[in-house]
DNA sequence: CGGGCACTTGAATCATCTCAAGGTTTGTGG
DNA sequence: CCACAAACCTTGAGATGATTCAAGTGCCCG
């Protein structure tokens, strides 16, 4: 037992063999840059579904790296509701909302047993300081990171549910695509529940809408697995630019 | 004529006497920092109602601050139609969206006569780089406006015209004070088809609230005039946490 | 003075929500 | 291994807030 310990906490954290690298921070970055972001990287042990990485309010210390596993960001109203702002992929950073002024704030919390990264900002940033390119990347990062939310933005503005709920799948794919996975059959990581609370619809709209694009042979659905039958219907069916499709990512990173 | 030109170009771009220090990148730049930056920075000729600082696609060259006016940024859908992504007031940043892939991915359109300060971005990154201080400043507004887009993303996320028209003029009222003006009594500078398009309503609806709220006796509306008659109550109807009302700010910039 | 634009108001329609009930899966304890 | 509870999902019927369509007013600008 105690070995199994010893041997996790011994494991090297090495972007250059990550296979998120090119989705991740260390896009871009040099041999050696590398080498001094690995060093600052820290590994804390699986996050098991529904345990939150932090809350918002928590003291804002890092960043987090998504190694494996899935993620929804929210905030909490005042009657104890959610809002989701986003889910989360491997290779999204999370928590770039809590920089400006040194607080999280949303709360990031696991769909299913999850790996993360966690990246101490104050290091990160005394490094960036002296890495013109990794500061760099960290500015790409949260500019697009801005660039996703207008998308979001987008969806949300005048869609009817169906719209929305297409859009949402096609963007999901997407992503999952880019991590290797397949496009076509997937398992979705959150709720009914979840995905109406994301794009502002109730979870029984939802739940109607997964069925019409069934019986509309757009989609094959079972509980949580779902299997894209006509992927060019479905983009037909969500309205909008495939840009739009293509970029539409998650929401703000707590 | 001719002088007159050349005078204006003349105009040294001073930040440490700007007004509007406190809300731009200047905030918590020392003096050496500052006349640094104040060495990069152009300022264009003013922008007339309906003039676009950049466009959708633009290739991304600067920043901009904005000195005075107002200006909405948005894309086209591909019925042509705009979706409304932020309207922005005196200090505010421009263009954050682009920096990500080069490409300005929204228009900034004036809403009346505004006036900029540009900071080519090239120039602003090589300054950064050398400024750790300038450097933190760009990292937490890139982050605000993450945080901020979370905030909309609240408002539009399930609540009814009421709610998200209350919650926008308060937010208004909350940015114009923090920019010296009244908060009780502005001007709109926006159509009511852009605060609908805004809130994801139509035009009617926002016309029909503004109504019910001078019925209500919360405000007095003459067109583009708003007084504010009853601030809690207006609160009240927002129906959320004045940690919302307060923090919420424009959408993503363009 | 006239034309256009922004805005207001009304009535009917419609998409989504709400409320309610039933079904399935998963996990837990006996 | 079974019974049971909890969580999740589906489906239906009725209610409703917002939209759509339509008409009309007032203001600004040429």
């Amino acid at each position: 037992m105690s070995t199994t310990v010893i041997d996790f906490l011994a494991i090297k954290i090495a972007c250059r063999q990550c296979s998120l690298q090119q989705l991740c921070i260390p896009q871009g970055l040099d041999q050696t840059d590398l080498e001094q972001l690995e060093t600052l990287i820290e590994r804390p042990s699986p996050v098991q579904r529904g345990q939150r990485l932090f809350r918002e309010g928590d003291r804002f210390r890092s960043l987090y790296a998504l190694r494996s596993g899935s993620f929804k960001t929210y905030c909490l109203g005042e009657d104890g509701s959610e809002k989701i702002f986003g889910f989360h992929l491997p290779g999204e950073l999370l928590g770039l909302a809590g920089v400006g002024d040194g607080r999280h704030r949303a709360t990031a919390s696991a769909l299913e047993t999850s790996s993360v990264c966690e990246l101490p900002f104050d290091r990160l940033q005394k490094l960036a300081d002296q890495l013109p390119s990794l500061n760099h990347q960290l500015q790409r990062i949260m500019s697009r990171a801005i660039a996703r939310d207008q998308e979001i933005l987008l969806l949300l503005g005048d869609r009817t549910a169906q719209e929305r709920l297409a859009a949402f799948l096609l963007n999901l794919v997407q992503r999952l695509g880019k991590r290797g996975l397949s496009t076509r059959e997937f398992n979705l990581s959150m709720t009914r529940q979840d995905i109406a609370n994301y794009l502002g619809l109730t979870l029984e709209t939802v739940s109607r809408t997964f069925t019409q694009f069934q019986k509309d042979g757009l989609l094959q659905v079972d509980r949580r697995l779902v299997r894209i039958l006509d992927r060019s219907g479905l983009t037909t069916v969500a309205g909008c630019s495939s840009d739009f499709t293509s970029s539409l990512g998650p929401s703000p990173q707590g």
